[in-house]
DNA sequence: GTGAATGCAAATTCTTTGCACGAGC
DNA sequence: GCTCGTGCAAAGAATTTGCATTCAC
């Protein structure tokens, strides 16, 4: 169900390059290889995409980074710490609860809560088109 | 009920200054003065504390503010736009609405979400520590 | 070919820091 | 006098940008 990075962009109107191909491809790969908490930086990303061509700059992930959150294939998320990070975004949303020993991030997805938000949104005369919610936990021990 | 950021700088052991009676004054005043959205980024309180005292510089208004967070006296928010944005903290904790097109700010709380946060929490074996919430919508023409 | 993308380094922006001076106890 | 806070300017970190070159179409 969820197209390639590469489909996206063709279907996007975004010009693909080798550059991008391979930023592409590490993003792709990001949660397979790394696991479900991976949410690179750019530097991480940069690291990663220079194992594969060491002449990319982290410029060109910067700009590539950013051009495609602007066409609805990434997310940009800015959780405590500094740096944006990023995350292939599919139709599946979803939103985060953050392990603040570990660092750790789990992705869940609650209904409810959604729906509680757009009530919230109305209620004030809005319409929600986007929000953040991000649950900051420490484990139990049992 | 909310004590002045004075003295919950003095029961928090907090040595106060000159100039961070100033700051102080400034963030208390923020919502009073320029209205329920007003969310400060250091530049901004910088500004309006220059105005007091202008001799006061932009590092004594970032050390200040990052003392009065780890006192628990402002909490930091990471809005969209690259810039902390500061606000009293109070007992009376909230989350916010954010219109997208117009950068208002809307608090708000809402007990049933804040439950099903626990237990989405607790529901992955975590105690919830913190969490952020923040809604973007867009004003319904009607 | 032509406009867009890239690499590089320099520039920006936000924030932090080293250091000498100054204020408060 | 000692400690800590402040001002200033310089340093850092993250991100962006100007420009000449290279690439995709």
């Amino acid at each position: 169900m969820n197209d390639t990075i590469e489909k996206k962009c063709l279907s996007k109107g975004v010009k693909l390059t080798e550059q991008r191909r391979i930023i592409a491809k590490v993003i792709s790969e990001s949660k397979a290889a790394y696991g479900e908490s991976d949410h690179p930086d750019v530097d991480e990303l940069y690291s990663r995409v220079s194992k594969i061509d060491s002449k990319i700059s982290i410029a060109t992930v910067y700009r590539t980074v950013k051009l495609f959150e602007e066409a609805g294939i990434l997310t940009k998320h800015d959780f405590r710490g500094g740096k944006a990070r990023y995350e292939e975004l599919n139709e599946g949303h979803h939103d985060h609860l953050i392990d603040i020993k570990s660092g750790e991030i789990i992705e869940f997805v609650d209904e409810e809560i959604e729906n509680l938000q757009k009530k919230v949104a109305e209620k004030y005369g809005y319409e929600l088109v986007d929000h953040k919610l991000e649950l900051y936990g420490i484990k139990k021990n049992k």
